[in-house]
DNA sequence: CAATAAATACCGACTAGTTGGTATTTTTAA
DNA sequence: TTAAAAATACCAACTAGTCGGTATTTATTG
């Protein structure tokens, strides 16, 4: 694949994640797509085998953009302390703050937004998305039980839960900015989630 | 309106509630609607406006479901206990109760459900959604107050972002449910909010 | 109490436009 | 020159919505 594939490609994608993230997967057309991204229908059906497999690599896409940030956010927290339930503490806090510097509304979850309406699509497809919030489950879960080792917590809890208990209120935070149209909402639901673990365990 | 129509039109909204959660808005088309609900295209259009009269509709009859039902838990909640606190505590465990009692995955939630296609809707249903959302938080706040009133709590925090809280858990609860399929993690992910009132106030 | 008028509830064929997708041709760059 | 990349033209199925008409209630009145 060319450099000029890819590059068309990627703005195929990029164009479709930001309608999809408006209108939903279904209430966007490949019509609309192929407008905006300044591609015809021929184009885009030499680089997609068709509309489920754009959902497919939206997806992927989606979870390596993901993965890269979170890494390079814990990356950021290890480097600023050596305490477990510190650096989880200051990754939170990096991450609602790369979200309040956004300024436009944040477009929302790709994969909250096709999970309401995955009905239409393959079991391939929504194995993809739980991969996706199970790679979130696993990748909090690791810090917390680093955290648990050291310090007992205040409650009986399940950690396996209280790891979910991220993708809960990032989602929810996510959801709460798009109805009031004030990214404020994420960083304040995380910031719930990061003083839930305080109470916790300090 | 006699009582043939509305029998007419409850079957109609329950029929597109259940297929619109399943498959999202846009997904759904009104032949399927009228196919599952044993009605015609002449019939639909007759209680209907048009597709996006339905979702108006859809939303007015969620709000109010779910206002009765919310209503309800807290009168059992204030029977059991005269504490504020524990009626707050009550009342998420009653509510967990109540899914947890559900034999099918829960559907999800049409708020979130149209939230995350809320483009292609005009304000007045974005309005509505907005509206539904506040009267959870205003539901919930009132109770912190009463409760925030009498008791300190551990941490400074917001009451109102403590009571967006709870929208947060429930969506990111019923999020989980549908991803996983698997009722559990809403009861979990309430009971991690009840659990986060706890730390601060108890 | 009937006969009838009028409103309500519903039907199903139809249309104009949109949808995802295909087959064929042209352009581009190595 | 040739293979990849993109454009053009097209199609069959589906879409929301319309329309003329019919059945069923309800209201009116002689």
């Amino acid at each position: 694949m060319g450099k000029r594939a890819s590059n068309t490609q990627e703005r195929i994608l990029a164009t479709a994640e930001q309608i999809i993230l408006c209108k939903g997967f279904s209430g966007t057309s490949i019509d609309e797509i192929i407008d905006k991204a300044a591609i015809t229908k021929g184009g885009f059906f030499y680089h997609f085998e068709g509309k489920v497999d754009l959902a497919r690599r939206l997806i992927l896409r989606y979870l390596e953009q993901d993965a890269k940030l979170f890494g390079d956010l814990f990356e950021q927290a290890d480097q600023l302390s050596e305490d477990p339930l510190q650096q989880l503490l200051i990754f939170l806090k990096l991450f609602a703050n790369a979200i309040e510097r956004l300024e436009e509304t944040h477009p929302g979850c790709l994969v909250a937004g096709l999970t309401y309406e995955n009905q239409q699509f393959d079991e391939e497809i929504r194995e993809l998305i739980r991969a996706g919030v199970t790679s979130w489950r696993e990748l909090i879960l690791r810090r917390l039980e680093a955290v648990a080792k050291q310090r007992p917590s205040k409650l009986a809890v399940e950690l396996t839960e209280l790891a979910d208990m991220f993708t809960t209120c990032t989602e929810g935070g996510l959801l709460l900015a798009r109805i009031f149209n004030d990214n404020r909402h994420i960083v304040t639901q995380l910031l719930n989630y990061r003083t839930h673990l305080r109470l916790l365990f300090e």
